[in-house]
DNA sequence: ATAATTATCACCCTTTTGTGTGATACATAA
DNA sequence: TTATGTATCACACAAAAGGGTGATAATTAT
């Protein structure tokens, strides 16, 4: 009985937790411009979802089991889906939020944000804004604060730590890696400590695709 | 005294094991168109070394501490140096013919191979041969049993084995890899050991690496 | 000259990998 | 119809990797 639902924000929600996708429905009932068009309880098939709910707004938890919201907004921006997702956490660690940020999230709020503010928050996004918590925003700030932080990260790699990388990418072991550089193998642990946190990754494999696809070595 | 002296083939030798090493200078001592001009028990500095003594022929044993052979023939065909190299070793697993042959090795022979029949080795190598033993030569033939059986065996892998290959790319852990694909984490360490079969690798980092470079994935 | 960076090494403890050795079921090729 | 190849799962064990915390000396930057 109301035209105005063509206008209404349409929202999809992905959180896993049961206690707080209750309270974004009640929270989205109270909203008289919103409606809720679904849940899910993770990310496995967010494509086809979006998909076939056409949402103006995807709210999207990054701690879910099984697939979680920074690999479903990478899913979604893959697919070249531009709709706004806004992701959010308990946790406000620097490593999701640039991985979030390198994906393509529009906005990154924490889930202590009170309820009206999240519908603020919906509403900027809607709005070509990004919403973020302020905590979220200085982290954000940092991130970019020169351009092209992130591939400025992958160079200011020392020298020592780009010969590591480089026998990384070679196969190499730890092991390996003291024996050719001659050098402890708690030195090696040492830098690859360090090329990990340059990187954003944690693992010898991920290290060697990176610095394979960005042509680091 | 010997105007000769212009046509000798120059011979460097890459090889720590002191006896091997005195049995070639006897067995080079012996053969009147050949000289060491050098030994070196690990292949460290080889381009250099073989920059500076410009020899003929290189001899590089495969098993050596510090630098082995095989990485020391990569570092020299990497430069660009088209010496003839002829790998030895005591064993003649498949992997190492793999890599040598793959690296560019001119020869590969084993080190029971009697004296004699090295010097005719080095003479068929310096003539554009390519000395082998029987052993490896039927390894060989295997290996290249069908043109760019090499590059087959990174395109034989199951479309399963691509799907992991895929996640490994991504950084994926095992157990990652298990909940993306909804298997055991025991299969995916069965798809996991096949994959490293047909890429001749042992490491998931050198798997990434060989996918990346080969673009497989 | 004081602070930040770099390169080096150490210890602890948990998780992840790598590898060997099988087993089962299904489909396909010889 | 008997191999072969594929996909799945199991167990056990050793080696490797990852993460935290912290130390020292040399260098470089401010």
């Amino acid at each position: 009985m109301m035209t105005l639902a063509t206008q209404m924000i349409r929202v999809l929600i992905f959180e896993d937790n049961e206690d707080f996708a209750e309270s974004f429905r009640d929270m989205l009932d109270d909203a008289p411009d919103m409606e809720l068009v679904g849940t899910f309880n993770n990310a496995k098939n967010a494509l086809k979802q979006v998909q076939l709910f056409q949402p103006d707004i995807v709210l999207m938890d990054i701690d879910m089991p099984v697939v979680n919201g920074l690999e479903g907004l990478r899913q979604l921006r893959e697919a070249g889906i531009e709709v706004g997702i806004v992701m959010q956490t308990v946790f406000d660690d620097n490593e999701r939020v640039f991985q979030a940020i390198c994906d393509g999230a529009t906005g990154y709020i924490l889930k202590k944000t009170p309820p009206e503010k999240i519908l603020d928050f919906i509403r900027e996004a809607i709005n070509g804004g990004a919403p973020m918590t302020p905590t979220i925003a200085r982290q954000v700030l940092k991130l970019f604060s020169l351009p092209f932080q992130h591939k400025k990260d992958l160079l200011t790699l020392t020298s020592r730590e780009q010969d590591v990388l480089t026998l990384l990418v070679r196969g190499f072991s730890y092991k390996m890696i003291s024996s050719e550089l001659t050098i402890s193998i708690e030195t090696v642990r040492s830098h690859i400590k360090h090329i990990y946190e340059k990187l954003h990754v944690n693992s010898k494999s991920e290290a060697v695709a990176k610095a394979l696809q960005n042509k680091i070595v």
